[in-house]
DNA sequence: CTCGGGATTGACGCTTACGTAAACGTAAAG
DNA sequence: CTTTACGTTTACGTAAGCGTCAATCCCGAG
């Protein structure tokens, strides 16, 4: 029936050394460190290093990409921190939601901003290709 | 036939204080003055007070959108002096149509990580809502 | 034992993007 | 003429986001 045996499944899931999460996403330690000082991130400690779980790795993508996106650091850890938020009581519940309600507002916000920016590198390109094609024929 | 006459168009086309930008896009005075600093905006002196005309005006709100696209402004200046250079001559064209394409990469990068948060939000609201809901029907 | 390759914690430095205050000029209104 | 409103330059301050040492520690290989 095609199935594969024998599958080495690890008890213990995955972990990183900083320096491997450094690698996979480019960023320096001091950075990864960084982040871990602003709260963002808050790996297990043996002894003294950092040891690093799936968890972690997600949200360091998801710090990455918030800068990416142009959302400072206080305004990421309020966004990252909604992903694993317990259930909680109803005004909690209700705080999140409204949290949704304005990040989707600046998110929606600054796509129009890209998709204008977009049609006009999109003429720009146009007239750019007109003047080489000018010069070109003669 | 509907017309409307004396329409009063001035002459001198419509010219702006700083103070008057700076309402309008809900700036500082400093803001718009460190913009010149960094050669972003280069407005009419008459003695010593700046005049903003519709040029300066346009790349204000050019400049504005680039920082909320979370591009540094020494990045907004390249791709807003790309709006406004003249033809020029081949290389310098070959050198914009690059640079064209280069934005366009990052920009389309910024939407993809748009959407992605966009949808985890969604998620998140969901769940929420969900939670929300149980609390309600105890 | 020691040596290199990682890891750690300070601590100071630097750039960006303004805030903020001081000191001054100018022009219209009271 | 003085006040008020609005403009100017100069210059120091600051928060964010790391870079860049320095000093130390731990661990496995030779």
């Amino acid at each position: 029936m095609g199935w594969v045996h024998n599958i080495q499944v690890p008890v213990e899931s995955a972990t990183w050394t900083i320096a491997e999460l450094a690698t996979e996403y480019d960023v320096t330690l001091r950075t990864i460190r960084f982040y871990e000082d602003r709260g963002l991130l808050t790996p297990e400690r043996r002894g003294t290093v950092r040891v690093y779980h799936p968890r972690d790795k997600v949200r360091l993508g998801l710090i990455l990409r918030g800068k990416r996106l142009g959302f400072t650091l206080d305004e990421i850890a309020t966004i990252v921190d909604m992903y694993d938020a317990e259930p909680g009581e109803s005004g909690q519940l209700v705080y999140l939601l409204n949290q949704i309600t304005t990040r989707r507002a600046e998110l929606e916000q600054r796509r129009r901003d890209i998709d204008e920016t977009l049609a006009e590198l999109a003429e720009v390109e146009r007239r750019c290709q007109a003047d080489l094609d000018a010069l070109r024929r003669r």
